[in-house]
DNA sequence: GTCTATAACGCGATAGAC
DNA sequence: GTCTATCGCGTTATAGAC
């Protein structure tokens, strides 16, 4: 049992290096540009091992995303020990989204269609940490919509699915590569344009979107 | 004279059908998804045709960007016409740009790393529009921060990125997916998600934030 | 000559042999 | 763990049809 257990524990490990291995690769070059080759030449295994623990391309960038989404899990939890307003509560979700982006460590996926994203809907691992994580911001958003922070003119989901698409916005990609601002500043530009929006003076602006919007 | 000029409008006719052809499957499957030999086969021309009109697979994707582009232009020459406030004028291409994808004409092109990124940047044709269209963009940007109508504590490339992030934004293919909503819904919680953000009372955040975006 | 059809080459993902 | 094979796809080259 100690063999068996010592054993295991080296796969565990080197499926470790793996998995660390292809979210650094996807953070810099995305899915497409990162080859298997590369990966395996990274960890220093053979192409062959690799093939024992994930079995496709998609399989690795499943295993680096379940990575991410474990840490945002844990990050949430963290949160909901201390309290704070939902809207501050998602406010700093969204905020530890960017730091991750900007220390290149977030996944770089195609968000549209391609084989990637039907993997991914696939993956059991994936979707029940990512069903998971949209329960918990779910509870934020309802009550942040029942105490009057958030828009309750907005559909849950629609607050739920931007959070989740700026949290791979390529507009953050951008400011960081125009290298005119700081992190914390583009932190702080993306959390005011996300919860702030472009224009001021939303009062006008939210009675006529919301004829149409609260027909749904 | 007639002989070379009937030659070339048949090129032209054909690159036409070419480039629609292209469009439509760029924006049904995507880049990666869409192989030059469905492009040919809907086309209805050899492989080897198709090389004479466009050096590589990236070319041809830059072709249909050229294409929405040009139109884009056409829609923003057209408001110019009409007088109204710069917010309004940008909450009309914005409108644009969401009505062209639930059509099912944008091309989705990977937002990031990838060769084709890099094909596009060095496309001339390409960035002549995009810089065209940037500085009239530009124009109704700062005129919407010199009236208050938009956020002036952001650097208008900020405003000028989010709205182009806005017209591949995965949200409303997401929405769309969903099916519970008309294509006018989408359109207007889009608009309003984007201009009015995702939380109401804007005074405190805005201050709050603010601080640090106002040192770049 | 220009189109079409088809084959061929390179590269990367995947799988199996040793 | 290395090596080799196959397959898909972008790309190029070859050969035939009008």
């Amino acid at each position: 049992m100690a063999k068996v257990s010592f054993r295991e524990q080296v796969l565990q490990v080197r499926e470790d290096a793996i998995v660390a291995s292809v979210n650094r690769l996807l953070a810099e070059k995305g899915f497409d540009l990162m080859t298997v080759d590369e990966v395996v030449a990274d960890v220093g295994i053979a192409k062959a091992s690799l093939y024992k623990h994930f079995s496709s391309k998609e399989e690795l960038a499943a295993a680096a995303m379940v990575r991410v989404l474990d840490l945002a899990l844990a990050e949430v939890e963290r949160l909901r020990q201390q309290p704070a307003a939902p809207l501050e509560q998602l406010r700093a979700v969204a905020r530890w989204t960017m730091q991750v982006q900007l220390a290149g460590e977030m996944p770089s996926l195609p968000s549209q269609n391609s084989t990637l994203r039907a993997a991914l809907v696939a993956h059991k691992g994936y979707m029940d940490r990512l069903l998971r994580l949209s329960d918990l911001l779910g509870e934020w958003i309802e009550a942040g919509q029942a105490d009057g922070s958030l828009r309750a003119e907005l559909p849950p989901e629609v607050l739920l699915y931007t959070l989740f698409a700026r949290a791979c916005d390529p507009v953050l990609g951008l400011l960081k590569a125009a290298g005119q601002y700081s992190d914390a500043q583009i932190i702080d530009i993306l959390l005011l344009s996300c919860f702030g929006g472009l224009s001021t003076g939303q009062e006008a602006q939210a009675a006529a979107a919301t004829k149409r919007v609260r027909k749904a």
